[in-house]
DNA sequence: GCCCTTGTTACGCC
DNA sequence: AGGCGTAACAAGGG
């Protein structure tokens, strides 16, 4: 599922409309939070951004913000730069397309069979967290100031008002690797815990980024699906429901 | 045909 | 007031 590390790989490919004007538009009503997407026909496409789980398209006058849900895909020129998604299936259909933007010179399309993707105007970040990627520096600050939070560690780590751009697996493997438990309150957390994890955040993010996504850590689909032995200590690991989410993780080294 | 999956929002409770 | 938990939503796949 799309989380920011496949966003930034979408913004990444997206890169390829700058410098091209919109020669027409189509979109899946029911995915776009404005119908006056048609303005945006004629537009040079500038600039691409992304924040966390977010992509928008900086063109002259607008900004287009693609939103990917849980199994929207982007498709430039017929090229899909992540070829499928974990619980996305495996072939992609025309009528799954929720848009189309089309410039003189290729195409962009967001694919989506559960049409959870969405299509914003000019869309509103200001209350997003600070970013997973680019603000890494600011973590230490940012959790400081979760700290009397009583929510599990998980949930906090999975607002997006906090840190921008982490999702359920990401934060899995981050709590995996920081042996910290899922569940625990927040505000259980010493200061030393809270350091361990904004280097965590860091650590795991930069790895799985080079790897190729969220889907690329130690507890990869495979391991979330068939529960091996934890490959750290060889305790067998734990499935439970943290904030409505599957989580996995390690009983005996997470605490 | 039921139930699983995720991110976000809405809502009820304390 | 505001933090927290939970359910609802969408819809394809097992």
């Amino acid at each position: 599922m799309p989380e920011g590390l496949e966003a930034a790989i979408y913004a990444d490919a997206a890169t390829e409309l700058v410098g091209h004007v919109v020669s027409s538009i189509e979109v899946d009503d029911r995915c776009a939070d404005s119908k006056e997407l048609a303005i945006l026909v004629g537009q040079r496409v500038q600039n691409v951004r992304r924040h966390g789980k977010r992509v928008a398209l900086v063109l002259d006058d607008d900004q287009l913000e693609l939103f990917f849900g849980m199994t929207g895909r982007v498709i430039i020129n017929d090229v899909a730069p992540i070829g499928a998604l974990e619980y996305g299936p495996s072939s992609e259909r025309p009528e799954w397309d929720r848009l189309k933007l089309t410039t003189d010179v290729g195409s962009l399309r967001v694919n989506d069979p559960r049409r959870w993707a969405r299509f914003t105007l000019n869309p509103d970040w200001s209350t997003l967290g600070v970013d997973f990627i680019s603000d890494a520096h600011q973590l230490d600050d940012v959790l400081d100031r979760q700290q009397r939070r009583t929510a599990a560690v998980k949930s906090v780590l999975l607002d997006q008002r906090v840190i921008a751009g982490l999702g359920n697996m990401l934060v899995d493997e981050v709590l995996f690797s920081a042996g910290i438990e899922p569940c625990r309150a927040f505000a259980s957390l010493s200061v030393d815990e809270r350091r361990q994890l904004s280097t965590h955040i860091s650590a795991v993010v930069t790895r799985l980024g080079e790897r190729g996504g969220s889907h690329t850590g130690v507890l990869s689909p495979e391991v979330r699906g068939s529960l091996p032995a934890c490959p750290v200590d060889g305790a067998p690991l734990s499935r439970v429901k943290v904030s409505g989410r599957t989580t996995i993780f390690c009983s005996l080294h997470q605490r």
